[in-house]
DNA sequence: CATTGTTATGTCTGGCGAAACATAACGCCG
DNA sequence: CGGCGTTATGTTTCGCCAGACATAACAATG
């Protein structure tokens, strides 16, 4: 139980961004590929693709840029606003766990423990 | 695009809390009764009632305390634990906003403008 | 020029959560 | 004691999203 898991989401308008478009581009970064970012988190690549394509949609520039054909078949990797957006969003997580430590520690502590083995 | 809407779920291993709650045990203080507070919030009093459900099973104490049958058939409100696991919520989504207030703006700023009308 | 691994895109289907519908229990109050 | 509005719970149906499956385009490279 005490690995407190925090889920933040931010919609702007219709635009979503969160947790696991954050670990999708940090997949993305690490592997150069979206295939194996899909691969690694165990999702399928049409859905990793069509994350991507929102991210891609819903900013004002690209967050992945990504090509086919070539040496290895194609990649892709993140733009200076994708790693920006990224950097932002893992900076926000660890602003809310400090700032907001007291509040989820009183509720945590409010929590029933967690009975199953 | 100005309303930044902040989603924020928190999970202490199968006890999930999160915005929808939060609303729900706000319409529950404000009306006094379950069914009320879900035709409040458009939601069948079904589902406002397993939300409730889930919360009273899901922490040390029920934080919705509920009696039928009566003057008017009854009624709903918060106990001591749930007016104090709402303000703490709130709380918190204040301290993020805060807190995070440089990071938000800097995502925000990279998302597309809504062209919808 | 065939091979290769990836991006890109479409269709179809199953499962699962949500909603709809149904009903019982309850307790005041006129 | 019957009516009322609410809590409480079960069953059944429906919509939709996720995943499975299929396929084309692409560009280097030997």
């Amino acid at each position: 139980m005490d690995p407190t898991r925090l889920m933040l989401r931010l919609y702007f308008g219709p635009v979503m961004f969160g947790p696991g478009k954050a670990d999708l581009l940090e997949a993305i970064a690490a592997e150069g590929s979206i295939s194996a970012a899909g691969r690694r988190m165990g999702m399928s690549y049409k859905r990793a693709w069509s994350l991507v394509e929102a991210m891609n949609a819903g900013f004002v520039e690209p967050l992945v840029d990504s090509a086919r054909g070539g040496a290895h078949g194609g990649g892709a990797h993140l733009t200076a606003a994708g790693e920006t957006v990224l950097a932002q969003y893992r900076a926000l997580e660890a602003r809310l766990r400090e700032a907001g430590a007291t509040e989820i520690a009183t509720i945590g502590a409010l929590v029933k423990p967690d009975v199953s083995g």
